[in-house]
DNA sequence: ATGTAGGTGGTTTTT
DNA sequence: CCACCTACAT
């Protein structure tokens, strides 16, 4: 059939129609903001099963998140339930009942969508091993069984932890085992073994590196359990080694597609280019007949190198996928129409990412009109900065009876900057919502809830053991435990085997040894409903049968009050999960549940609130009204790019992501001086990107000062926090509140030219005043000393008369 | 075995 | 400033 007459192809630009309409071979699409590269995707795999005859089994769809995931598995059942509906009823999708069009759905979704893989490389690997993993043959001996377990960030350290100081006897102050955790993650991103890494080290610290690294992974395979990295990296060595396991996933997935390529490191890559290849040898170039490779990636919005992303794979894709030494042919679509942004949004992104030097050359250009000029907001300090853009916000808001306050995003480059932020939006009632931060699945009793149900999956997973071998209380005390795992250690056992054995147990530990009996009663109890309960049933056993929930029940507090629907939530999560997958196992669900984060929730987007989140999850989106806040030289570029080029370039793309999530309206924000972490307050100096945006496009405002009334009130109480053990934090109490709230200050006895006497400085002149009232800090000039600034109701400081 | 006080160290971004 | 860890008291 003529694929043009086909109504997928309608709503499709020149560029976006060639890209759809891409079959075989490579294609590497250059998709600028904003310009319709998910419509792209998702109309290209419905023309390769609509009108190419392409099996779903047989196309593999890499997105960046889980939320993208979802969002394109339904914009593909839509189109292809349009389809359907020509076909069936014989008239267009908009005339029929939305039972009829649901019930297509329903049809598309089950039959032609089930066997379509997509997902994050994550889940889709993870997925991948559960098939295969028993099949590789590790050159150290190492071996994982399909239970294992997924280690986040908090369980992995927690082992590296005790590997560097039990293990290795170093102390952990002086090497942190995050940042060793951070330089293995590193290398497994690189694709490295310990050994390569090894031979690669130069000093002491990269060899204790590598052996920490080699010690790791012995013990995560003795946990079976496997970290973030390795769902990537274990997925290449045993490709690369068995060839049967090659062979059956590169005639499987004879369609690859990959959303932001650019962000793709080099054990995805190399992932990617083996499941792409098959069995061919890497020099040989092989036939791609009847398969393809589809790319899609903006190098101006690469901002994940710090996780070893590496962009130059996306410019080199040509030179990688080429059919043949001296191809020629044109494998690159350039998609340049920006649909979202006004042309002055527009005009300034592209001035300040042509500041970058390593770049694919593209100009977005606009569709819409100028719209307003960007608004430049200069504030004081950062609880001005707040109260502006919450002023702002209201004012905008306010013109409507019945506001809509999702059109309204805050972005910023440090999570610590959204505390400040969130206690003006309370102060003024607005309803917002934090994007990332605490996941569900991060909450403590969760994760308790979860690390049962680990532990009867794969009881070699230590780390969730001792996380609940005392929860609730059974009187297990820390040197039982301590003894305990050392014989285990000594045995090259899993605790859970020492501690199920009652000889073991009496010979070692005698009379404490029963609440361990307690315990492992009841494991082996809630073990027997293991085969034939999904875990939806697991859990609420779990709950039940281990006295968790009645431990809430009876402290009656708000907060296990809280944390019993946060339970509920879990076992209603477990449900949908056995709904959607048709009755899919324990073993499925955690990983859903290790890969999981919070913005995936759709839940949380039809909330009418603002969205407060960091410019890196705001990456995709796009909103009204964007606020990008502290544009100050250290925090935004971040200190520790200032001064290395491609770093500030990162930051750059960084700049221009949040500057073209904005459809009309961008508010660009500063405080004159900032509060970092309690400490002094700094003066700022202004972000460079904002020289980088031409003056015309802007229009200043005069900075709101903090001084509006405000009335005390309400919620304060309401804003519990909790802390990174994820405790509840009670009466927090809240400090830019309270200093706003107290009165005047004890009187402005300063002004410039002053002279005055500082213990440790000397004598001292003040050359300029920040501020006034309450808040006011002084830049003093001590002659030899140089100038500082100071609080002066904190600075031991007393005046003299000249 | 468990709870709490105080000292200390760390602060970019995330699957 | 905040959260974590350790040491100590119960």
């Amino acid at each position: 059939m003529s694929p043009q007459n086909n109504f997928l192809f309608e709503s499709l630009n020149k560029e976006q129609f060639k890209a759809v309409n891409h079959i075989y071979g490579p294609l590497l699409v250059v998709a600028g903001a904003g310009s319709g590269k998910t419509k792209a995707l998702t109309h290209r795999i419905a023309n390769l099963i609509e009108n190419n005859n392409v099996n779903p089994y047989n196309i593999l769809a890499v997105t960046f998140t889980n939320k993208a995931a979802k969002e394109m598995k339904q914009r593909l059942e839509i189109i292809l339930a349009k389809e359907l509906a020509t076909i069936r009823f014989g008239q267009p999708w908009s005339t029929l009942k939305e039972f009829d069009q649901n019930q297509l759905r329903t049809v598309i979704h089950q039959e032609r969508l089930q066997d379509l893989w997509i997902g994050t490389f994550h889940s889709l690997f993870s997925r991948l091993l559960r098939f295969d993993i028993d099949k590789y043959k590790d050159p150290d001996g190492l071996s994982w069984n399909r239970q294992f377990s997924i280690y986040d960030e908090t369980d992995s350290q927690t082992l590296l932890k005790e590997i560097i100081t039990k293990e290795m006897q170093l102390d952990p102050k002086k090497f942190n085992p995050k940042k060793i955790k951070w330089a293995i993650s590193n290398a497994k991103n690189q694709c490295l073994t310990p050994k390569e890494l090894e031979e690669k080290s130069e000093n002491q610290i990269d060899k204790l590196i590598a052996d920490a690294y080699m010690r790791y992974r012995i013990a995560l395979s003795r946990n079976n359990a496997l970290d973030f990295d390795d769902l990537l990296l274990l997925p290449v060595f045993l490709l690369r080694q068995n060839h049967k396991v090659r062979e059956y996933w590169h005639k499987r997935f004879m369609h690859i597609l990959i959303d932001e390529y650019q962000d793709t490191n080099r054990t995805q890559y190399e992932l990617i280019k083996l499941i792409t290849t098959g069995d061919t040898d890497s020099e040989q170039f092989f036939e791609w007949e009847d398969r393809s490779i589809f790319v899609v990636g903006d190098a101006d919005q690469s901002i994940y190198s710090f996780r070893a992303a590496d962009f130059r794979i996306l410019i080199g894709f040509k030179e990688d996928f080429k059919n043949k030494p001296n191809d020629k042919s044109d494998c690159i679509i350039k998609l340049e129409n920006n649909y979202r942004s006004t042309s002055n949004i527009l005009s300034a992104a592209n001035s300040l990412i042509e500041n970058n030097t390593e770049r694919i050359e593209k100009v977005l250009k606009a569709t819409k009109s100028d719209g307003e000029p960007l608004k430049l907001i200069s504030c004081d300090d950062e609880i001005s900065e707040a109260e502006a853009i919450t002023s702002k916000i209201r004012s905008l808001g306010s013109k409507n009876n019945s506001p809509n306050w999702s059109k309204f995003a805050i972005l910023y480059r440090t999570r610590a900057q959204s505390r400040v932020i969130e206690e003006s939006l309370v102060r003024w009632r607005i309803p917002y919502t934090i994007y990332g931060g605490l996941r569900f699945y991060d909450r403590k009793e969760i994760k308790d809830a979860i690390a049962y149900l680990k532990v009867l999956i794969n009881n070699a997973d230590n780390i969730s053991l001792l996380r609940i071998i005392n929860v609730p209380r059974r009187g297990i005390g820390k040197t039982t435990i301590e003894k305990l795992n050392e014989i285990a250690n000594k045995l090259e056992l899993p605790l859970w085997e020492v501690i199920n054995n009652k000889e073991c147990l009496i010979s070692t530990i005698g009379r404490s040894s029963k609440g361990i009996n307690q315990f492992t009663e009841l494991m082996n109890e809630l073990t027997c409903y293991v085969e034939n309960s999904g875990p939806s049933q697991l859990l609420q056993l779990i709950l039940e049968k281990s006295g968790y929930l009645n431990e809430l029940i009876m402290s009656g507090t708000d907060e296990s009050e809280e944390r019993r629907n946060n339970l509920q939530e879990l076992v209603n999560a477990a449900i949908q999960y056995e709904e959607e997958t048709e009755n899919g196992d324990a073993e499925g669900f955690l990983a859903t549940a290790a890969l999981t984060t919070d913005s995936d929730d759709n839940k949380k987007n039809v909330s009418n609130s603002v969205t407060l989140m960091t410019l890196h999850n705001s990456k995709g989106l796009e909103f009204q009204n964007v606020f990008i806040t502290g544009l100050e030289q250290g925090l935004f570029p971040s200190y520790r790019s200032i001064d290395t080029p491609s770093l500030l370039e990162e930051e750059r793309r960084l700049c221009y992501v949040g500057l073209t999530r904005a459809k009309e309206r961008l508010f660009l924000t500063h405080a004159r001086e900032r509060r970092l972490w309690g400490g002094n307050r700094e003066v700022t100096i202004p972000s460079i990107f904002l020289q980088e945006i031409p003056e015309e496009l802007i229009d200043g405002e005069i900075p709101q000062s903090g001084g509006i009334s405000l009335k005390r009130d309400f919620h304060l109480d309401r804003l519990t926090r909790v802390d990174r053990n994820n405790n509840f934090v009670k009466n927090t109490p809240i400090n830019s509140v309270r200093r706003l709230y107290s009165g005047p200050t004890k009187g402005e006895k300063w002004k410039l030219g002053d002279l005055l006497l500082h213990p440790k400085f000397g004598k001292g002149e003040i050359i300029h005043i920040f501020g006034s009232g309450e808040k006011i800090s002084l830049a003093v000039k001590f002659g030899d000393k140089g100038s500082k600034i100071l609080d002066p109701r904190i600075a031991p400081i007393r005046s003299i008369n000249s």
